[in-house]
DNA sequence: ATCTTCTGTAACCACCGGTCACTTATTGAC
DNA sequence: GTCAATAAGTGACCGGTGGTTACAGAAGAT
């Protein structure tokens, strides 16, 4: 690699660093670009060497972390005995999600956007969505046995991971981590989720 | 009422109702006070004889929700003799959420500003936080007879609703209103929770 | 009739995302 | 080593934004 080409993704480093802890901590819309050029000691201008817009930024972003979970999850092959110690790898993983603030924040913030925007809600169905949801789904067909589907469970975890993250970022404090790990593995047992008995 | 006084009511009705419509489909900071007043037929000064800014509007408008919700909820005493029935009730109530795209998505907004604003954050919990959590606290402190904390089992049925919301803002489509009734009543069974055990 | 009060107007400000002509440093052919 | 080509980085600039304010004109009081 030249110089040229060295000194270049350096500061393209610098300028996304910059960018992931001032977009999760004042928002994408708030932040401006001068903002995260003068940040990193550099010029507005500078900016546009690196991305086409603070938009392009914004999705290159959720993309470089999403793979990185992707490539996190395939890098470990537990091999859960049972329902229990599989649920817990996944809540192990996802509660990194959590514990990264500045990421956490981002992350609902592209949810928000996605919401109205057809492009990036394909980008997250096909990216974190598809994700999580093959995390659970896979456990449930690997360790449940019933007749309710499969991706129903891995959808209804999601979205009690999601409620939780929330939670978790508006700092109420009534749920701890114990408490949804508990509620997602009752939700898990899909026998009570198909006929109504308990 | 003077004649003043009713074309200021009127006129300010009218801003509100476009800047809800506008909020919804566009979001809180890319629309434009211009496009408020202008949608409405007005011009962009007089906003500032309504409002002292975009955000004073923003919080009004979810306040004003949020009352009209609670008067809902005060308004009905359906009386409830089961758990099923009780619950029943309140998703009723959630749903009228969920089904208005525009609402739901301002309140997903909403909540993402206060996840990094402490003012707005403390007009949440204090708000509709409350107002969830009440409802299925309430419930569960009156059907159901365990030793988890009412408050916790309320928290995660509004994680998990929270989660159904965005879930649905998004149109995955895995998931529809009876999976997530079916689960709610399951969290809503504590005894399950409490001890691991089904 | 006229003086006050209040709604709505439009010009104005600082700042935003994005563009572009420019400077400066690196590269590679000769 | 020379020098043209190429690249990174700069900062003035553009149209448009949220917010401010001096002002116009209708309504109300006397």
């Amino acid at each position: 690699m030249s110089k040229q080409q060295e000194k270049s993704q350096q500061t393209r480093h610098e300028l996304e660093a910059a960018a992931i802890r001032l977009f999760g901590q004042k928002g994408f819309l708030e932040t401006s670009i001068a903002e995260i050029t003068s940040s990193a000691g550099y010029s507005k201008g500078s900016f546009y060497r690196h991305w086409e817009s603070k938009g392009e930024l914004f999705l290159q972003i959720i993309e470089d972390k999403l793979k990185s979970y992707r490539e996190q999850r395939d890098g470990q092959h537990p091999k859960a005995r049972d329902l229990d110690e599989a649920m817990g790898a996944i809540w192990d993983f996802l509660e990194t999600i959590i514990d990264d603030n500045d990421w956490s924040r981002i992350f609902l913030e592209f949810t928000m956007h996605a919401t109205r925007n057809k492009a990036l809600r394909q980008a997250l169905n096909q990216g974190a969505y598809r994700l999580s949801n093959e995390l659970f789904a896979s456990l449930v067909g690997e360790h449940v046995d019933s007749g309710y589907p499969p991706e129903k469970i891995g959808a209804l975890n999601t979205a009690l991971f999601e409620g939780f993250l929330i939670h978790s970022a508006l700092g109420t404090g009534v749920l701890n981590k114990t408490d949804v790990r508990r509620a997602a593995l009752l939700l898990a047992r899909s026998n009570a989720l198909k006929s109504n008995a308990e």
